[in-house]
DNA sequence: GACGCGGATCGAAACGTTTCGCAAAACGTA
DNA sequence: TACGTTTTGCGAAACGTTTCGATCCGCGTC
């Protein structure tokens, strides 16, 4: 391993000569400039990250915390991890991959004691989160792929989940629906305040409301099972209901069971949204899915240069950014029954 | 932070002292070294892995690179990732994501060179792969996730594509189907040379082979258009075909379309399998795909955990495992059509 | 009572950087 | 020529560890 002194003998000058030339932190002159950069490149030096970061207190890594595997970790989670390091390489930053162990405080606790981590991204945010209060205390940089309920001056990214869930009520109400609903997460599989659930559930109420739609809010599922049985429920108690947007992909599985048991189509005699799927996965269901595509790699992406942004500049003000879904049209949106239209 | 110092100070002992007494390097007397540890909790001493990384040349952090998204990145991909880093996280190591450039020779160069990484964990592995030839050459600790053709002695995890192939085909043998075809990727998507299609391929002609089946090896397919006259140029030219095992997710998309639109049925007139697909995947086509769910998680905990014990006991002589598919079977497979058994 | 020995602890050096005060050289001006 | 100013480069210290030879102490032995 060739070091900055190797470099400096070879080019005939001071180490700090060396550092400097190479950093631009300090003017050098030009020709020693060149001789540095010719006799560093002869060698193939590469600076020392261990060595730089202890002194320097920057490690220009950053550490993304992904939740134990069950908890639905699905492709768009994986596009927050890749959209992630993409950016933060583009940036010259690493990122670190860390599971979420039992104890998720513990976990940062560590991760930021060792002087390893710059900053921290996390993810699957809840609206009250007990990892956001330790970063807080301990003063450690980060930024939220998802959001707090009152996320103040942090930094985030997340689905727009106002836009998203008024895109999708026009689309269906474009279409002449005149009761939906929304086949939530779960609350048992996910734990309380998990944000995604809470704000789509508000916001498509809040979207159907102002639409003049009816709307079936609490009915919930995270499989297959739960979601044939939930839309079985939801017909004998609400019939009028023409559309149904499904939060979970295995839990659509299930509506589309329980569509075909009773001798129904998609779309004719339901249309079925798929909200929070990437249209990859929409396109295998027959009929393809309409689906509101979660824009996770640029979630990722965002998040890692907020992150970064706070790392280079402490003082400047909280970025704060919202990304609708973007709405997929397939097969299994159309006029309701009924209607006329399409049969 | 507290360092090693501080702790020093409080214990009224040496530096050098607490690291031994920390690290266990060396005897320490039992009462001392429960004062220092007493005083390293109370102050919440954590030991500087940048300093420990600058003098022991060891950071307990490796590198998985992944590929540049696009070339196939899915669901499995991400449980190498996720598998590895969690069976990292057991062995007190960490793992960083790296996204491979344009030039994964520099990028390594790179990455290696900094002294950040102890070893580096490969995915996606080609049949001739310029990776390995740098990483041997610059004696890099590495593992696989996949194989190179003649992998030597490297150490690897990689699906036994030999068992797999033979459970599938004996599924379908079983099931009375007399020629199948397998439905591959298409060279163009991947680089030539992408092991899973070329061993894919190979062991799949063998199976059938031996089980005394007719078989159609060179049919190819990525995307769903593809899959689709992928499937009518495959009836046209070969009508016996009464199965078929399709490695892509979106090419079996396209050959239920083609299915659908000639009027057949799956699995009544055809039987699909998904070759390299996760269950929760095959779930989500009608009818429920029968499935090669891949070991992705497990290859990923595989190539950490072999990684990490090349990186522990160097001269051990190469790990190379071979984790065959699961074959989860839905409601895709059935006798060929005409055999009197399901219409 | 001197000596040698082993266990326990200490102190200093080293790892490869960055940073910073200072000295040397170069230049312009009086 | 002498002096102030700027440019350029140097050397030492520091970051928080590990490592290793040196030192100190108590003890048994002759």
């Amino acid at each position: 391993m060739t070091s900055l002194r190797d470099v400096a003998e070879r080019a005939q000058v001071a180490v700090s000569t060396v550092s400097a030339a190479l950093n631009g932190t300090r003017p050098v002159k030009a020709e020693t400039k060149r001789r540095i950069e010719r006799a560093a490149a002869e060698l193939g030096y590469r600076p020392n990250l261990l060595a730089r970061g202890l002194v320097s207190k920057r490690t220009r890594i950053l550490a993304l915390l992904f939740p134990p595997p069950g908890s639905g970790f699905g492709l768009t989670e994986m596009q927050f991890a890749t959209g992630a390091a993409e950016a933060a390489a583009e940036l010259g930053y690493h990122l670190l991959l860390s599971p979420e162990s039992a104890d998720p405080v513990e976990e940062l606790r560590y991760l930021t004691g060792m002087g390893l981590v710059d900053g921290v991204l996390l993810m699957e945010v809840r609206l009250a989160d007990e990892r956001t209060d330790f970063l807080l205390e301990s003063g450690t940089p980060f930024a939220m792929i998802g959001r707090t309920r009152e996320p103040g001056s942090l930094d985030y990214a997340d689905i727009d989940f106002a836009r998203t869930a008024r895109d999708a009520v026009a689309h269906l109400a474009g279409l002449g629906h005149r009761a939906i609903a929304l086949l939530n997460h779960s609350t048992g599989a996910y734990s309380p305040g998990y944000g995604p659930a809470v704000r789509a559930g508000e916001e498509f109420a809040a979207a159907a409301r102002e639409a003049g739609l009816w709307y079936a809010g609490d009915v919930r599922a995270d499989t297959a099972g739960e979601g044939r049985l939930a839309f079985e429920r939801l017909m004998a108690e609400h019939p009028e209901v023409t559309a149904v947007a499904a939060m979970s992909d295995q839990a659509a599985v299930g509506v589309l069971q329980a569509v075909e048991e009773r001798g129904w189509r998609v779309p004719g005699d339901l249309s079925l949204l798929l909200a929070s799927a990437s249209a990859r996965v929409a396109e295998m269901f027959r009929p393809r899915l309409t689906t509101l595509e979660p824009p996770g790699a640029e979630l990722g992406r965002l998040g890692a240069r907020m992150l970064i942004d706070r790392l280079e500049s402490p003082g400047s003000p909280p970025a704060q950014r919202l990304v609708p879904c973007r709405l997929v049209i397939g097969d299994s949106s159309a006029p309701p029954r009924g209607s006329g239209a399409a049969r």
